[in-house]
DNA sequence: CTAGAACTTAGAGTATACTCTAAGGCAAGA
DNA sequence: TCTTGCCTTAGAGTATACTCTAAGTTCTAG
């Protein structure tokens, strides 16, 4: 059986060997193996859990959730039900994150098409000099995001 | 000229009292006007610098770097071409962020597909019975990715 | 067998972003 | 005028997630 150390893991996976010793104290390693004199033996399929502990992690998930997640894996077959619910409340956080950011790409790309009129013109109020009905829709659509943040 | 208190502010936008003042001490709000006794004086075209900040914070930017970008806001046309380029990155930090959730939703599919299979069978281990050319091409992809993760 | 590298733990320190408390100031209605 | 409620500031406290230090132990190569 081949063991990795904890600097070995830390250069493959890109995590630190504190930040593994640091979720290792918040209870998101028990899969991990020790020596007798206290050694953490990582092995091969220790990279799986080490993964999707990752993948939670950029999902947003906080470490004390991920332990619980932790702690459903090492009770094995019993907890497979909870686990997959766990994965389907985590799609739809996912499903909500990407829309919010797909809406904030919308506002930074309006913003980059705004400020490249107004250094056309010189003039960060460029639009305010047109009629009503010439003021491009895109900047309506924002001003009518402003307001609803607002709370009209 | 209306005026709105902080407490106005917060209740229309969500964001608290507290976390308004707190913005301002790190130098985010320097386009609200005060009384003569201090008193914060926002007004409706203030909204619009307060959702620009809101959007910034979504984006993931970090509460100094939306600093600076105040502080561009604050020093007028001389500086459209930097807040054009500054929007042009957060672009591309968008499209990247986006990326990497749509990589971590695609986790959560699989892994939901993964235990709803694992439960029919009451095993999480089912796929290692199977012989190696039935075994379902998503979680080849899946070990790929672990292997990748693994630096192989 | 010993040097040195890498391991261990406990606990302190850092960074970020709030969140709240304390002490006092101002403004409007009874 | 006084009470009430919201305003102010400075600064302390909280939560999260590391990040590092110190002191000591273990492993490995010469």
């Amino acid at each position: 059986m081949k063991f990795f150390t904890i600097k070995d893991v830390a250069e493959r996976t890109g995590i630190s060997a504190y930040t593994l010793r640091y979720y290792d104290k918040e209870g998101l390693l028990g899969f991990v193996e020790r020596s007798e004199s206290g050694i953490r033996l990582f092995t091969e399929k220790d990279f799986e859990p080490l993964y999707t502990i990752t993948c939670l992690k950029k999902s947003g998930m906080p470490i004390k959730e991920i332990r619980g997640f932790m702690e459903l894996f090492l009770q094995g077959n019993e907890t497979i039900h909870d686990r997959y619910e766990l994965f389907c409340r985590q799609k739809e956080s996912l499903q909500k994150q990407i829309e919010e950011l797909q809406e904030m790409l919308a506002v930074a790309e309006y913003k980059c098409w705004y400020f490249e009129e107004a250094e056309k013109r010189g003039d960060i109020d460029w639009y305010k000099k047109l009629p009503e009905e010439e003021i491009d829709p895109r900047i309506l659509e924002f001003n009518r995001k402003v307001r609803d943040f607002r709370g009209e």
